[in-house]
DNA sequence: CTTTGTTTCGGCTTGTTTGG
DNA sequence: CCAAACAAGCCGAAACAAAG
């Protein structure tokens, strides 16, 4: 049975028989896994790690993280998001076990798995042969085992993305009606969905959305917010720049214009900072040309794999990473599967659009006299970019 | 009290929609 | 089309639970 048909022939979303329908085909997947666990303990029980390990894959717990004492190591793992190569490692990796260890090519159990009534003690044939798993599908990646782990319940165990549909709606529902102390688990296994934002929906539940709202950021209230971030953190403007500021900071600020702070902090990163701090007339469609050429030099094979972070250190100082990706997400969101599709097509796509945009240049401010912001205005001659 | 696995959740980052 | 907000995703760490 498809998730999508659980509630299909219910007209009455509060009769209870709709959750028992839920709770059986979340008893399905149990199953589903359950065996796939009892197969692999039957296969893994007695095998050990031939190969050479890492210092760092050399942890008895693939569910947490490992603790860091990593100074005496001269090698490293890496910490930023696992990227498309990796997973490809991954994945190339898991085929050769499924063959070599005659296992079904289901993943997506061993990412759902959890480990509830067995004990969880790391000898325990459970705990043991997921650690061998893990460990064999971490082979050749620079990586901890807990990464990896991570990584595989999170990309496996969670497949689905993107806005809920409303068959999904109703589903959360019943769960939060009926079952509100264990909907989230639930339901994350059930829709196949990280459980992050499904705690967000619950807590939507609770404490109600809060309203729309939305602010015109013209110069005099750019001023203000610029003010006010002099004021409550004490430093003069140029020590401002690639600053992080406590959120406390943001929070008192964000009362003075009766607004979310995160709507806030964001104007500030990607677009206030760069105004005050990019000191040239800068051509926006040519330094999204400029941002599309060094990408294509990157190794980078997917959209998603960009570390905007590492991008924005080829540019002059006064560049966030939010605004290096919000200019260059302009002309290549239009291209329908941007996110799979390779990132040279990607942005071949962005170069040909940025044809068709309007030549605008990145507005410049600064302080003036009197303490406000002002538009700094540049002739034909300082036409640097 | 320690170790380990799971759940919860804050704080962003990334992706998408809305409304002028 | 763009600016701004909203929505979902990701990461890490703390809280919680179960067992030694």
């Amino acid at each position: 049975m498809a998730v999508t048909d659980i509630l299909k022939d219910f007209d009455d979303l509060t009769e209870p028989a709709c959750m028992d329908k839920i709770l059986m085909y979340l008893e399905e997947l149990k199953e589903e896994d359950d065996a796939f666990m009892e197969l692999l303990v039957e296969k893994l029980a007695r095998e050990e790690i031939t190969w050479e390990q890492p210092w760092y894959q050399q942890t008895n717990s693939v569910s947490r993280p490992l603790k860091e004492n990593n100074e005496k190591h001269k090698e490293t793992y890496k910490t930023d998001t696992i990227c498309k190569a990796e997973n490809d490692i991954i994945i190339k990796n898991w085929k050769e076990f499924i063959h070599e260890y005659d296992v079904p090519d289901k993943i997506i159990c061993l990412a759902r798995w959890k480990n509830k009534v067995k004990s969880r003690l790391p000898n325990t044939p459970e705990e043991s042969s997921r650690r061998f798993l893990i460990s064999y599908l971490a082979r050749g990646l620079q990586r901890t085992t807990f990464q990896v782990f991570r990584h595989i319940q999170t990309y496996f165990g969670g497949p689905v993305k993107g806005a809920y549909s409303a068959e999904e709606e109703k589903i959360m529902n019943v769960c939060f009606t009926h079952h509100p102390n264990h909907a989230v688990t639930l339901l994350s296994m059930v829709l196949g969905r990280e459980p992050r934002g499904i705690y967000k929906r619950l807590q939507q539940l609770y404490n109600g959305k809060p309203e729309r709202k939305k602010i015109r950021w013209t110069i005099p209230v750019a001023s203000k917010l610029l003010k006010l971030l002099m004021k409550y953190t004490g430093l003069p403007l140029d020590e401002l720049k690639n600053k992080r500021f406590d959120k406390e900071v943001w929070v008192k600020i964000a009362e003075e214009f009766d607004h979310h702070y995160i709507h806030i902090q964001k104007f500030w990163y990607s677009s206030l900072h760069v105004q005050l701090f990019v000191k040239s007339n800068v051509k926006l469609n040519k330094l999204r040309k400029k941002i599309f050429k060094k990408l294509k030099l990157t190794s980078y094979q997917i959209w998603s794999d960009i570390r905007w972070k590492d991008v924005v250190q080829q540019f002059p100082d006064g560049y966030t990473h939010y605004f290096i990706y919000k200019i260059s997400y302009g002309p290549i969101h239009t291209k329908p599967k941007y996110h799979k599709e390779p990132l040279p097509e990607v942005l071949d796509y962005g170069l040909k659009r940025l044809k068709h945009y309007r030549k605008l240049r990145l507005r410049t401010l600064a302080l003036n006299k009197e303490g406000d912001l002002e538009q700094v205005i540049y002739d034909k001659s300082n036409n640097k970019s």
